[in-house]
DNA sequence: AGGATACTCTATTAAATTAGTAGGGATTAG
DNA sequence: CTAATCCCTACTAATTTAATAGAGTATCCT
């Protein structure tokens, strides 16, 4: 499995305030139970989420969480990589470790794989997840 | 990261067998000692790729691990699934736990990472790696 | 003011996975 | 017959994952 349940639950937690951008806060337990994702887990993925900036909290009653951020400045990059870390297939590709940078044939692969998701991460927003869903909820309702 | 050291010492192993393709035999030991991987490590991954038919062995004196096929027919995506297993984003891709198919916006995202990456290991075969490479050695040469 | 609701923060833990280590057994060239 | 190799299984230390638990702080509402 590439995803841990991190970034698998954040990125349903943060698409859930995509969809209730702008109607105020969404509280934890509303987001968990619909999920179906422990309360307290969700709280720390939650937490690191905010300490990046992507999302804000409201404390106290009717209080919850929200994005801080329209959904489509925020990519789902963004939410991957505060949660799991970078998304690389091999430490060389990101740490100190590796130095035969030119002469590394399986170096090319892993950058090579490392673009491919780099190539969707980056470039879908939360805003675009919305649109798709609506999109598909429509589809399905006429039939 | 995104692979472990299975996929990513198995992969070197397999790209040094096929630099070897046609030449007989090569030692775990100079596999394990070029890599700088633990030789007993490195032999149950080459025996997970010989169970699944990718290579084949020569056992005593001058014996050793070759490719069972040419280059040309053996993917990265063979290895690195022989050994790592599917290159998944989310259980839900693989497994039967997830039933809502059609109305998930987290798994659409998840097929388009999955598609990106199979994109890549599943177009590129060994053999392509031995040409990439001797082509940056010609040129590395040249300086 | 006070209670209920909801986020905040830190510590602990059970289970699984990773990345080996270890060692005895079988096979074959010379 | 012996040294070089592969074959196979068991064990283990370290790390990561996926929670669980609970005490603390803020806010709304009456």
């Amino acid at each position: 499995m590439i995803l841990s349940t991190k970034g698998r639950y954040g990125l349903k937690a943060a698409f859930e305030l995509a969809l209730n951008y702008g109607d105020g806060p969404v509280s934890l337990k509303t987001i968990s139970s619909k999920y179906n994702i422990s309360e307290n887990y969700l709280e720390q993925l939650l937490a690191k989420l905010r300490k990046q900036g992507y999302i804000e909290t409201v404390r106290g009653v009717n209080g919850g969480y929200m994005l801080a951020r329209k959904p489509e400045e925020i990519t789902v990059g963004m939410i991957l990589r505060a949660l799991e870390g970078e998304m690389t297939p091999s430490e060389c590709l990101s740490g100190e470790t590796c130095t035969r940078e030119l002469v590394c044939a399986t170096r090319v692969i892993f950058e090579q794989i490392e673009m491919g998701i780099n190539n969707v991460i980056d470039n879908t927003y939360l805003g675009d997840m919305v649109k798709q869903n609506s999109k598909v909820m429509r589809e399905v309702a006429k039939q």
